[in-house]
DNA sequence: GCATGATAAATGAC
DNA sequence: GTCATTTATCATGC
């Protein structure tokens, strides 16, 4: 299906607006800088990242560097997807927290 | 027990539905009356949960959405937008 | 059929 | 590193 969302070599067009995170909404006259556009994973990568998740949930360099290169990710990716992976895993802590504690077991 | 709580728990997770009018109401009021920086401080969200009857990550979702689909078609909110502030500007007249 | 809430990549502040 | 976001995508409601 999916198995390619590397920049390899001249990928790099799939990248849109910027990043405008500054006060208002109303879009900022200048500077229209590139965002990598988002690109969901696939099955396999999903499942290999979460393996090593399972096993550790910091990465070092030089597992990150191979699994970059299983996934065919940069490894600059897998670093973001273990950084979002952590705070979802603490999300799903306050959320479990939330639900289990002193509240209606409807 | 355990096992039951645990499934509703994914479920309750899975499952989207819709706030309540009153919830929207509260939330669109506060968006519209603060349209110049529409980013409430976590104090402000906790307040807006409270009076919503929904969590703080739910507060951050909507006006997240919000911002985004208030940008990308600011036409399609005109309306809704001169709702809310003819309404915040009636109340402040009371 | 879109509206809407939640989640998944990606960025930037700190 | 965390964490509040932006943006696109997913899933559901109606």
């Amino acid at each position: 299906l999916n198995e390619s969302s590397k920049p390899s070599s001249s990928d790099t067009q799939t990248l849109v607006s910027p990043g405008n995170h500054s006060g208002s909404i109303a879009a900022g006259g200048g500077t229209p800088r590139t965002r990598k556009k988002r690109c969901p994973y696939s099955k396999f990568q999903i499942r290999e990242l979460e393996r090593e998740f399972f096993f550790n949930v910091y990465i070092n360099k030089e597992k990150r560097l191979q699994l970059s290169r299983m996934l065919n990710l940069t490894d600059r990716q897998v670093k973001i997807w273990f950084q979002n992976r952590r705070m979802k895993e603490k999300k799903l802590s306050r959320d479990r927290l939330q639900y289990f504690s002193g509240n209606p077991l409807l | 027990a355990v096992m039951i709580l645990r499934s509703r728990f994914l479920d309750a997770r899975r499952k989207r539905r819709n706030f309540s009018k009153q919830a929207t109401e509260v939330l669109n009021e506060y968006f519209y009356s603060h349209l110049s920086n529409p980013y409430p401080s976590e104090e402000a969200k906790e307040e807006l949960a409270k009076q919503c009857g929904i969590t703080v990550s739910q507060v951050s979702n909507w006006f997240g959405n919000k911002r985004i689909r208030y940008k990308k078609n600011i036409g399609k909110f005109q309306e809704e937008a001169n709702l809310y502030a003819m309404k915040t500007a009636l109340g402040a007249r009371q």
